[in-house]
DNA sequence: CATTCTAGTGTCAAATAGTGTCAAGTGGTG
DNA sequence: CACCACTTGACACTATTTGACACTAGAATG
């Protein structure tokens, strides 16, 4: 069972996000950690395990050098945070990734299997929407699919 | 850990920029550093601990003659300075650098693993959002890095 | 040569951000 | 409907960052 589910939650007047806790039992079980990294993630966030963000990073940091490689640093690698939980279950966001994000009092988890995105709810309306109406416009792929 | 993460900081009235104290714990621990060596870098700065900076010195003055090795004086080691803290943490970036970098009020400051960048928040925000493009329109590469 | 400007320094104190913890809400489950 | 686990808001406390101001050194001006 991987990380799964939508999650409306909050964010207090910190800055600080409560993680759902099922993904926090998954956490400890599957992953044995108390904490995850957070980066930025088109105009989101995206949180990984501590064990893959490392496999992540090692993957970014063998590639050849370029542009990409340099993107993926700049945009992913650097601005990157390991935050814990604290006895309620929050973790604190830092202010530039909350920035970056819109975080503002309202903020969707949601869980995609090997990773977790962090959106704010203004955020995720809209790229819901967007989907939404790239699924309805293929409605032979969709079929396709089985849905 | 080296320096990472992203921070908004400020510059005072007369050119003084914060320098994290997550960055300074690490210079001090790990560098047994009270200062940066601060120089251009593109259109922003960089700065190195000051062994770091000896290093790339060498480096650059071991090179044979040609253009490579003047271009490489000319623009990141003559116009190099080193920089410490004062008693808040904050460094006096030389005028010409921040005429440089367009520094002014708000500024981003970066650690990118064994240095630190140094942007005005405009020239930060433009760079980013050019890296963002970059990674967006490569979805395969980013899905084999594991993102 | 005296005076005025400007850039830079040192320091203080206010403002802001982050941490730890408690207890009140909330919603799901039996 | 009562219970329980989870989530949320609140508060006190600490650390960090920021704005302000007085002071110094050196350059520019008359």
């Amino acid at each position: 069972m991987k990380f799964s589910g939508e999650y409306n939650v909050s964010i207090d007047l910190k800055g600080r996000v409560s993680i759902p806790a099922s993904f926090r039992d998954e956490l400890r079980q599957k992953y044995d950690s108390e904490g995850l990294v957070v980066t930025r993630y088109k105009n989101g966030l995206v949180a990984y395990p501590p064990s893959r963000w490392e496999e992540i990073c090692a993957n970014v940091f063998s590639m050849s050098p370029g542009p990409k490689r340099e993107a993926n640093i700049r945009n992913r690698i650097a601005p990157a945070k390991e935050c814990s939980f604290n006895a309620q279950g929050r973790i604190q966001i830092p202010q530039s990734l909350r920035e970056h994000a819109g975080l503002d009092k309202d903020v969707v988890v949601i869980g995609m299997f090997e990773k977790i995105e962090i959106w704010s709810q203004i955020a995720h309306t809209l790229i819901a929407a967007e989907s939404e109406s790239m699924l309805d416009e293929d409605a032979q792929g969709q079929a396709d699919l089985g849905f």
